[in-house]
DNA sequence: AATGAATGAGCCTTCATTCAT
DNA sequence: GATGAATGAAGGCTCATTCAT
């Protein structure tokens, strides 16, 4: 909270190595990350990662904290929207901007990309990152989702609709690497964010709409319960 | 004796390592993983890896297909299903096979969880993965969800609507450690196959119900065009 | 003596492996050699080696020894050369043998290449190489180069005028990577066999014929005294 | 003081390491030369090779260029010899300080059992070498003969003999694990330099007085060409 | 405040060799 | 008589980290 804010000691190693760091962890991942190739790109030593920031971890989860706060601020949920605007079109606005969040290849998405990571492979950082970035965003979507559905819907029901919708946007920024191999010639290569947007709205508007709860099933015997917990 | 398919011999360090290898490569993934562990678990030397292998590489290209078939064998994407079932079925047991090749904590998901891996950290085996498992279980789906649109519908459409329900399966597979953080003490840790195979199906049933086709928008200087190809 | 007239029993692969290890010993050295290249190339077994010569160098020195006498029959010294035949010409077909030993490209001088090996890197098998064969001819090219010079002459003159022969002739052997290398366009890259001999045996001829002896120099304190011997 | 030429740092494990490393790779060569050894004999960590010259090899041709300046500055070629000296001189004063370069054992000559290496087994580092060291003092020997020889002697003719005289020299740089096994009690084992540089001065001086030149014979079918390159 | 030098643990791989059959 | 399987030692290299200045 004191120390980003290039406190006056000219700090500019700091801020060089914050900017490489984020640059390398967003492309190649956290353990694939070498202090040296970041050091490097910031025209730093060797040990300046530790001296500023303790640790290769101390950098990384300083780097998600900066970039979380970019994000944010460049792609804020309720982009110009009404407070009282219709539910179908901040659903709409959400997706359109967690999709640019996640897609988006400019250099500011770099959060994006780390984040996708952190899914799948967790550090520790990923409990902050929780708390600060992403449990907001599921309550608003939440809340959207919510009054989308008929009054009464169980909170369950509201979750798993909202799931539904957040799986359809992560897939595009999970499995890249699958859709850039199948037909590689084809129009996967090239979705309009506009585009994705559409669909992804419609494709969930159409199944709110038509929602009948899914009911909680009792728990039998036959039916196998599975964690989802790790 | 199902898994040492073709060799013969009774090569019984060959299939413990596979074996400790399939563990270890679905914890940690590819780059994690030591060889070390790998042979500590199967009782192995280090030397055997290379011996029965020639590369840390060539295991784990191997671990990947021998897991694949397993999966694939052990929840058919067509189970216990007549070849003139309604579309509508043949889109449940999709959904519920793939839920159970993704989400079964069982010994026999590691494929799951390697797949995963594969996705989001491509290494050289990704693309025989692809062409093996991924591209036969996309015509699958696109045939499914071809019957369920009106006739005429462009095959761009079929695929986005495929994306969409695929997203939403996979999305349990990838994002469990967020899952697990959020609320943690909730449904979320829990949750019934059978409850999820039922909401993912309604849900995109109804949307499927509902299409009308995503318009292919003409390209306008706002509509940012991007490229998702890496 | 006795094991390597195929005896009887199939040694098929003990013949095999000696044939490949010819090759490969002569081409990359005894250490940089390895076991495995060279069953692969007998097309025998990893564990042939150590069954047939208990070593790899057991297996080395019986491949020198073998190569050793095949060499010798191949290119005798004093080919069509009558006993009484002028030292002169005696001297140029010693020159040409030994040059055709040391430079053949053919497969059967692979005896060549390694003894230009164990000369720079000696192994064990060196002590019995100079007995068998290098001592032979060294007596030989002595009586020679002895009956040119005038009598009496010291036989440690006579040992340094030979070792004036040998080196000239050494040199095209081991020096080849550098000859390559210096203006690799020009005529160091063809040099007939006639050519080199003629040559050399002019260039020695003259010399000798002109030798006033080397004057064995009494030892003063500063004529520094060098060791040759490791 | 003298062979941490440009750093200018102190790096002490620097220079211990070059040290070390002259000395083992003199012994045993490249591939044999292990850098734990050498690591070792420094009194320096595993990783310092990587830190200081990147690669075991750049270590290696590092070696090779500090040991070659050292041997150069230390024997030149012309040590105290008027420009105007007669060519006979010139060519002592050649022979004498190559032997010196060559036969030291002196722990200034490990590089020319470096040297001996690099020509029968080359590394990289041979190119670098002839380029720097072996193509100026072959200009300067060419240039003695040629004008030792009657005007108008071709080239190629000139080459020969320099490359008769350098052999005569080399040899006793390659061969020296020969020549202490024949007659290890008799004079090869302590040759002064003295004697040899006399004797090889003589032979060669007789040898280019007496020279008619090798004619370059026309191939006729019996005249084998041989190929000396690789 | 910052750095060049140095460290030690650990990685994958290769090799000659031996074992059980 | 011969082999496929397995071994253990060692090698080069990379990495995050620390030390002395």
């Amino acid at each position: 909270m004191d120390e980003s804010t290039e406190s006056g000691g000219h700090a500019v190693t700091r801020t060089a190595l914050l900017e490489a760091a984020a640059d390398v962890f967003a492309d190649v991942g956290f353990q694939n990350a070498t202090i040296r190739e970041i050091c490097q790109k910031a025209g730093a030593n060797v040990a300046a990662v530790n001296y500023h920031f303790r640790d290769k971890e101390g950098l990384y989860s300083e780097v998600l904290r900066v970039q979380g706060r970019l994000a944010q601020s460049r792609f804020p949920s309720n982009a110009g929207l009404a407070d009282d605007a219709p539910a179908e079109q901040r659903l709409e606005v959400f997706i359109r901007s967690f999709l640019q969040r996640v897609l988006s290849e400019e250099i500011a998405n770099r959060h994006g990309r780390m984040m996708a990571r952190e899914m799948v492979e967790p550090t520790a950082a990923l409990d902050q990152l929780v708390r600060q970035i992403i449990q907001p965003q599921a309550n608003q979507l939440h809340e959207i989702v919510g009054s989308l559905l008929p009054a009464g819907t169980p909170p369950e029901t509201v979750r798993l609709h909202s799931l539904s919708i957040v799986g359809q946007i992560l897939f595009y920024a999970h499995c890249r690497p699958v859709l850039s191999r199948l037909e590689p010639r084809s129009a996967y290569d090239f979705i309009e964010l506009d585009q994705l947007t559409q669909h992804i709205t419609r494709f969930s508007l159409a199944a709110l709409r038509d929602s009948s709860p899914t009911p909680t099933r009792r728990r039998t015997a036959s039916s196998s319960r599975r964690p989802i917990s790790r």
